[in-house]
DNA sequence: GACGGATTTCGAATGCCGTTCGAATCGGCG
DNA sequence: CGCCGATTCGAACGGCATTCGAAATCCGTC
């Protein structure tokens, strides 16, 4: 029934999860390596799935789906140590950054998953739009808006979707382009301790969303 | 000579640009196609390039110098404007993320070429070294961190570094994931006009390089 | 236990891709 | 004219994702 319960299909998304965090590069992802992996055939694919595209964007979204969990439970938490008073600032900015970046060292994460996906949007025409609606979900980032509204009550929505977005790209800077930061911290920054990186950003984060002097 | 300064080697390059231009997603983006646009053959991008992806990797190392270009550019004006004085922190920052803001809002300018190519280097394997020399060049932001030490001194080359990478950060998320910026922000933030967008990013990045409160 | 329809698997075939390679063509110089 | 390197071309080749009809498997029903 095309269904993605199938023992063959949940094979398949566990072959593509597990050769999307191993290749370097997507070229090395096949529909005919896929299949191997999986003790299966390329056809398999189209029947469970209908593209190897759209078996990719159900891996994704699954990975997507344990970060999302993992990012929102931070942020319950730290709403709920100081409930009713709002949230600390840093702990709500670690919340939201530190999972990405604690997957994005941990070499046994799916994080490759995600950042191999993001880059794949932009190469598929037909696809794009199922691909998209992935990628630009927001809501799980939405969530953060009305904790920080009340950190920083001085600042309307838009200001705080802005910093929120801003805030993000930082995260993606640091998560997808290690080369560069690298560079242009001269090597001196231990990029490879997660809390030492999540205060780092914190740092440069959280005045964002303190009144200015 | 398999030289890039032949006829048909230029036309190759322009049609190649022009392509990834006007394509919305790579797969548009053949070799056939490109020799037909360029009144050439396929072998002709072999001949004088080696492979498809040399050659698009000479296009965007072509539109990377026209975008560093001008970003020095401003960067020498703001220098000169003040000197000897420091030059004035807001000024610095739009001439580091302004060019990239307003060719990405300029349909008539080859931003893509540059989206496309930074998603590429993640697809292809053998070239990824290739590609990343030049995605990693990061001579021309380093040129930012001299200037930016004598606006805030008491930051240390490290610091200046990790805010120069954040500020990038921050830049790539509004230039790459409109859609993203556009939903956190509630569609109530005017992102067609470039000087408000630089602005804002403005606004956000500049207190980062002030001293706290 | 055997039947029959729906579900799932398979293997061959299709069309497109980038690239290779030998032959044909061009262009200037002796 | 004749030569030779530089360039262009067209016909391959192997690999890719996908399609499709036939086989195989499963499972409720007789």
């Amino acid at each position: 029934m095309h269904g993605r319960t199938n023992l063959t299909a949940i094979r398949l998304m566990d072959a593509c999860e597990n050769l999307l965090c191993e290749a370097e590069a997507l070229e090395d992802l096949t529909a005919r390596r896929i299949a191997v992996e999986a003790n299966a055939t390329p056809s398999a694919i189209a029947y469970h799935f209908g593209s190897q595209e759209e078996l990719i964007a159900a891996v994704a979204e699954r990975v997507y789906r344990r970060l999302n969990a993992e990012r929102l439970s931070l942020l319950r938490k730290a709403a709920d140590r100081r409930a009713p008073d709002p949230p600390d600032l840093e702990e709500v900015i670690a919340a939201l950054v530190g999972p990405s970046i604690r997957w994005s060292l941990d070499p046994t994460s799916s994080y490759p998953v995600l950042s191999h996906f993001t880059s794949m949007a932009k190469t598929h025409r037909e696809r794009a739009p199922h691909y998209r609606r992935i990628i630009d979900d927001v809501e799980h980032h939405r969530a953060f808006i009305p904790h920080l509204k009340r950190i920083a009550p001085w600042l309307d929505e838009v200001d705080i979707g802005w910093r929120l977005n801003c805030a993000l790209g930082i995260r993606s800077q640091v998560t997808r382009s290690r080369p560069r930061t690298e560079v242009l911290t001269n090597y001196r920054m231990n990029l490879d301790d997660p809390e030492l990186v999540i205060a780092r950003m914190v740092e440069v984060i959280a005045p964002m969303f303190r009144r200015m002097a």
